[in-house]
DNA sequence: TGTACATCAGTGAACGCGCGTTCACTGATGTAC
DNA sequence: TGTACATCAGTGAACGCGCGTTCACTGATGTAC
């Protein structure tokens, strides 16, 4: 990653990569753009070459985010592999891994304010990577009685909602309060028990 | 609220009160002393005569926003009155209604990076008011068979992170994506199918 | 293979700005007598 | 009730700083012939 010459060779990527360090560092009001050339070795007027300034610079990192959740969301979902109840915890997993590995990418995606509408690549990225989440909520509905079946998309708000929810008080550096238990067996116990409020897993397991 | 002449009269309070409208908008970082000051109707100066600095500031709207907390979820609880599972839930939705009306303290308790451990003060309001929710989860749980029974840390943190992403996700001004339930339905049809799912609503309801 | 030249990706100086914090100050308030 | 004076809560000017953005520029690259 080290600068050679006058030109810098994948100056683009090395910002977007500096912008998400920065901006899991510091949150994403307090990322700046000098600093982002500065750890890539570079004057601030050169992200101008790259990007139409600050904002577009983290809506680059967001739909950078967005595609990568969107992969891993698919690979775990598997098309309903081996089970719509597998294959459903699968992506809670998912959600939860991305959130641990991709923490900048997180950070950009759900915190920094960026709409989702600002451009249609960020849009269509962005409902494609959730879009799994619901097709699995929804797949896994259908074992429900008709009668006793929430809508699908309350479903997959709530497992959202919780993932995100473990995500932001348990598994970053929180405001003080840690809880004594991993996040991803916070996540797993929660999803067990509330899909077994659902009917969906047995009663004693 | 306004000023009268060389004197403000309760410069402090307005101060809190104009970085938590500040802190709401734009984000903790995005939050300044300045501002906070200029919505007072003040030189940025006078600010240190009520506070150490910006920090002093946000930690001070965090610590009576944990006050109020306390306060509603104390009086939700209602010390287990009617039933433990009433009281339970009614701690659940005083959380979600002491997010939607205090915005601002919300985010400086929970967003803003403050540390909980700043000052004895702060800590002994922080720990009582999330105490009240481990009490209910506690009071609760003895209802569960001993053998099925899941830690009440574990209980109650899987609320709170429900009850959290609700409101992050569903509750604010989010990224684009918004869920067709209100907020309050989302989190209570949540928490009853996480009850139902422990063994502690019929089944049939 | 060598040369001329267009294109591209960077520089570096400059801009205006608002920030947090400090300082000596001053106007208003309240208390002692 | 009136006056002297200490205390308090504000002012306003100044500081050094880093920010995002612009601009004319220049060094490196790649292509045409």
């Amino acid at each position: 990653m080290a600068k050679r010459g006058y030109h810098h060779g994948n100056l683009r990527e090395a910002l977007i990569k500096g912008c998400l360090t920065l901006i899991e560092k510091r949150g994403p009001t307090g990322f700046t753009l000098s600093e982002a050339a500065r750890e890539a070795g570079v004057t601030p007027a050169a992200v101008y070459r790259h990007f139409e300034g600050r904002e577009d610079l983290i809506a680059a990192a967001a739909l950078q985010g967005y595609d990568i959740f969107g992969d891993l969301m698919a690979f775990a979902y598997a098309d309903g592999k081996p089970s719509d109840l597998k294959a459903f915890e699968a992506t809670g997993r998912a959600y939860l891994a991305f959130a641990n590995k991709y923490p900048g990418h997180y950070v950009a995606m759900f915190e920094s304010g960026i709409s989702i509408q600002r451009t249609p690549e960020l849009n269509a990225a962005a409902k494609r990577a959730l879009g799994v989440l619901e097709t699995a909520a929804v797949a896994l509905s259908q074992h429900i009685p008709e009668e006793k079946r929430p809508p699908p998309q309350m479903f997959s708000a709530h497992i959202w909602a919780l993932s995100h929810g473990v995500v932001e008080l348990f598994s970053r550096g929180s405001p003080g309060t840690k809880s004594p238990f991993p996040p991803e067996d916070l996540l797993e116990s929660g999803i067990g028990i509330y899909l077994r409020g659902l009917g969906l897993v047995a009663p004693d397991s």
